[in-house]
DNA sequence: CCGTACCAAGCAAACGATTGGTAGGGTAGG
DNA sequence: CCTACCCTACCAATCGTTTGCTTGGTACGG
């Protein structure tokens, strides 16, 4: 054989694989609802351990974290730099968030419940940076699309940005990743009640 | 004068004081990251003391949730059964649940995050129960809805379900109670959105 | 091919702090 | 005098974290 490895940090992995323990439990029962001997329990080592790998409980949802809002990010950032259109833009968006969803689902339901109260952590901080490019992007979307015509003039942005954030983010509490429901299925359905309404057209 | 107060238990006015402080915090902070030491010191006393009005911490979110659950279930109900048309019945949905953000924000904060984790102690069993009356009532109007052609014909009911509960009860994590906007506004422009959709009549 | 050195990984045991909860006594108002 | 209410003082359990040490493997010099 020519070659065996790349010569790849061999902890990687196990960082990896506990963060990914973590990340269940932290989403299954609550950061603060999980303890550190759970974690350990989950891995098959003991709680002191640990800390071979991570220096405290709150380093390793901040790893969670900054993981699954790297990833998210980067594709919302091309999302809204290459479509120029607002309709079609918005509906990529959609598309993307059920795609993480789909994908981190645990780093997901971590944000979703438990960031309101880490964010008063100074460690946390950079969640409000976060929130506010967020905000930037779908805010940005739906206003050109009502200045456009694409979206109903009458449609206040602002409000139409926290309907669509919540719906769309709050169903990582009932998506089941590799369930009956695929992300693309789900996230067409929803485009289809967010654009149509409800109502039946006569 | 001829009478001076309803024989009312003496106790009955600091026990609902204490639960309010309860709830607040409970609220904002989340349950677990609560401590009856807090709570104690938001109302002036210690927290030893707290345990002469209620056993257990569990206890008082448990009241907390039974207070709000039934105010909001008769609500629910007698609009079912009042209103037979199922678009009117709809309606009249969301605006009790907006109502009741507002009247019972802290409790339905504390509902909306930890219901599922206290689900899980047999104590809370019954929020089993209540999910399923809630889903039936909902899922029941919106099939009406479907079958009458008040919605659209190709509408999921279950996917729309969960879809309207998302949007209009993860609302708490924004509205705030006694602001600029109105439980009443929030309620009409929210149904405009999901009867109508974003999406501009040509 | 061996011996030495080093390293990631984990173990065993304990730490101080905080938690929900308890026991018993004091006091003010009706 | 009774009762609602609160205080003082404390407890056992559990929490995140630290410490000193052992293990298996790997790289390297001679």
């Amino acid at each position: 054989m020519p070659k065996t490895n790349p010569p790849a940090p061999p902890h990687r992995d196990r960082r990896a694989e506990l963060l990914s323990l973590a990340a269940g439990l932290f989403a299954e029962r609550g950061y603060k609802n999980t303890t550190v001997r759970d974690i350990a329990d989950a891995a098959g080592i003991l709680s002191g351990s640990l800390y071979h790998h991570f220096d405290s409980k709150e380093t390793m949802a901040d790893e969670i974290l900054r993981t699954f809002l790297d990833d998210l990010f980067r594709d919302y950032r091309a999302i809204v730099e290459r479509e120029s259109d607002p309709r079609r833009a918005f509906e990529q968006l959609v598309h993307a968030s059920f795609r993480a969803i789909d994908r981190n689902h645990s780093a997901i339901a971590l944000y979703q419940n438990e960031a309101k109260q880490l964010r008063q952590s100074p460690r946390f901080a950079y969640l409000d940076e976060t929130d506010r490019e967020f905000r930037d992007i779908w805010l940005g979307t739906l206003e050109k699309g009502i200045a456009s015509g694409a979206f109903r003039a009458d449609l206040d942005a602002m409000m139409a940005y926290r309907f669509v954030r919540d719906t769309v983010w709050v169903a990582v509490r009932w998506y089941v990743p590799g369930g009956k429901l695929t992300a693309e299925a789900v996230s067409a359905q929803y485009l289809s009640m967010i654009l149509e309404g409800f109502q039946s057209r006569e």
